[in-house]
DNA sequence: CAGTGGTCTAGACCACATC
DNA sequence: ATGTGGTCTAGACCACTGA
C-alpha cells in the first residue's frame, strides 16, 4: 500500500462509495454487516467500523443497533426534507404543505444559473416552476433547473409524477444521490410577477434563497431558487 | 455504575466539560494527554480517546498529532469568526473588516430578545450598537443585547476594550464559552434610523439576522440582531 | 529523544431486533 | 437463537512535534 498514504479505514470508505455511487446498495437498503465487510477486506472490524462511522457522519448511510447500516434516502422513514431550512413564522416546517406545479419546459441555463452549475449559459436544462402552499394561501416560488446531460428524462418524470421531493425523484430514478447543498440567502423586493404569485398588491420585500445541490459523486445537480414571503417564513439555521 | 445507564465515554466527555466550564483548561490550553487521563479514570486509552472525539467533533477542543489536545478558542488561531455567516457579494468574509462602536447603554430587553432568551421582557442588559464596514462604507448594524445576570460588569470591559469579537471577549473575561447559536433569517425593509446608518436613500430591502448564543452550560447567553445591505452581502450555508 | 495523537488489531461482552 | 451494531479493553506501531 506503499503508493496510497491513505490510511486503510478512508480506502475502505471510499470503495463503499463507489459501491453506493454504482447502485450496489440502493437507499434504503442494507450494507453487508461489519463482520462481512472486515472479512471480504480481510481486516479488522475496528477500520471497517470506523469507515463506517464516516459515512454516517457524512449523512451517506444510517445504522441502527440491532438491525444493521442503511443507505440514507429522501424518503419519509429516513431523512425526508434534509435541506429544508424555511419554517413557517409559528415554526413548523413549510414542507409538508400543498405543492402546484406551475410550468415544466426545456430551456437554457442563463448566466445566474450556469454561474452556480459551472456549466456554460447555453446548456440545455428543464426548469420547474412550483408554488408551495401554508394553510392553504401560497408562500414560495420556486424555480428548478436541472441540466440535460445529467439525467436526461427528467422531463418526462416530472411531468408524470410531479413529485413532492425533487431529490428522491432523482435517487429513486437515477440513482443520483444529493448529499451536499449550497446555499446563498438575500433580500429584496418581489417581482412583478412574484407578486402575482404570492398575492402582493404592493412592492414587498422577499427573501431569496438560492441553492446548487450536489451528488454524491461531487457533481452539481441541480441549481434552484426559492423566493418566499418573509412575513409568512424564515430560513432557520443552527450552526455549531 | 448500575445507576448510570451512560457509556464510559459520555461520563468521561461529561466530566471533562465540567472541567472546561470550571476553568481547568482555559481556552488554547492543553488537556492531559490521552494516557494521563486514562490512567487517571482508570479506564482504557481507547474510551478517553471516544470521549475526546466527541468533544472535537461538537468543536470544543482541537487536536493536533504530535502536539496535544487544545480547549477551543474564537482567537485568531484557532476558530475566529466561527459562527459568521455573512460575506461579500464577492465571496470573501465581511469580518475582517472595520467595526465601529455607536452607543452602548444600559436597558430593558424588550419583549423580541426576552422571547428569544427565555426571559422577562424588563431583565436589565447592556446594550451594545455597532456598525461594520467593507471597504470604508457600512454594509452591516449590529444591536447586541447581553442579560446583566449572566456577565455583570460587561458594559464595563466593552467600553474599554472594544472588542472585534464579543464572544472572544466573554471567554477570555468571564470564562463563558459560546458553543452553539441559533439564526433565523428574514427580509424586510431597512427603518429609516438603519437607512441613515446604511446611506440608504430610498426604502431599501434588507437581511435581518436574529442570533441567540448558548454557551457550553446550555445558556442563552446573548441575543443580537444584525441587519445587513442584502446588494452588498449574503447569507450563505452549506447543509450536509 | 520522549511524548503526543492517529491507525490498526483481536479479542470480549452487551442490548437490541428479528425470526 | 442468531445476528446486528455499541461499548470496552490492551496491546502494537506509526508520524509528527518540540526540547
Amino acid at each position: 500500500m506503499r503508493p496510497n498514504p491513505q490510511p486503510l479505514y478512508r480506502q475502505v470508505k471510499a470503495h463503499l462509495v463507489q459501491c453506493v455511487l454504482a447502485g450496489e446498495w440502493r437507499p434504503t437498503e442494507a450494507l453487508p454487516s461489519e463482520i462481512a465487510l472486515a472479512r471480504e477486506y480481510n481486516l479488522s472490524q475496528g477500520t471497517v467500523r470506523k469507515a463506517i462511522e464516516e459515512m454516517v457522519h457524512d449523512g451517506l448511510v444510517t445504522r441502527q443497533a440491532g438491525r444493521g447500516t442503511f443507505v440514507t434516502s429522501h424518503n419519509g422513514s429516513y431523512r425526508p426534507f434534509r435541506f429544508h431550512r424555511l419554517f413557517s413564522e409559528a415554526g413548523e416546517k413549510i414542507a409538508g404543505d400543498a405543492v402546484r406545479y406551475l410550468a415544466l419546459r426545456q430551456v437554457q441555463l442563463g448566466a445566474r444559473a450556469a454561474r452556480g452549475l459551472g456549466l456554460g449559459p447555453t446548456a440545455p436544462a428543464t426548469e420547474c416552476l412550483r408554488l408551495r402552499e401554508l394553510d392553504g394561501t401560497p408562500v414560495l416560488v420556486e424555480r428548478i433547473l436541472l441540466p440535460e446531460r445529467l439525467c436526461p428524462d427528467i422531463a418526462t418524470v416530472l411531468r408524470a409524477e410531479r413529485p413532492g421531493s425533487v431529490y428522491l425523484m432523482l435517487e429513486q430514478h437515477h440513482n443520483i444521490l444529493i448529499t451536499r447543498v449550497a446555499e446563498w440567502v438575500r433580500a429584496r423586493l418581489a417581482t412583478d410577477e412574484e407578486g402575482d404569485l404570492l398575492g402582493f398588491s404592493a412592492p414587498t420585500p422577499v427573501l431569496e434563497v438560492e441553492r446548487v445541490a450536489y451528488s454524491l459523486g461531487g457533481e452539481a445537480v441541480e441549481w434552484r431558487i426559492m423566493v418566499g414571503d418573509s412575513a409568512r417564513l424564515h430560513y432557520a439555521n443552527d450552526v455549531t
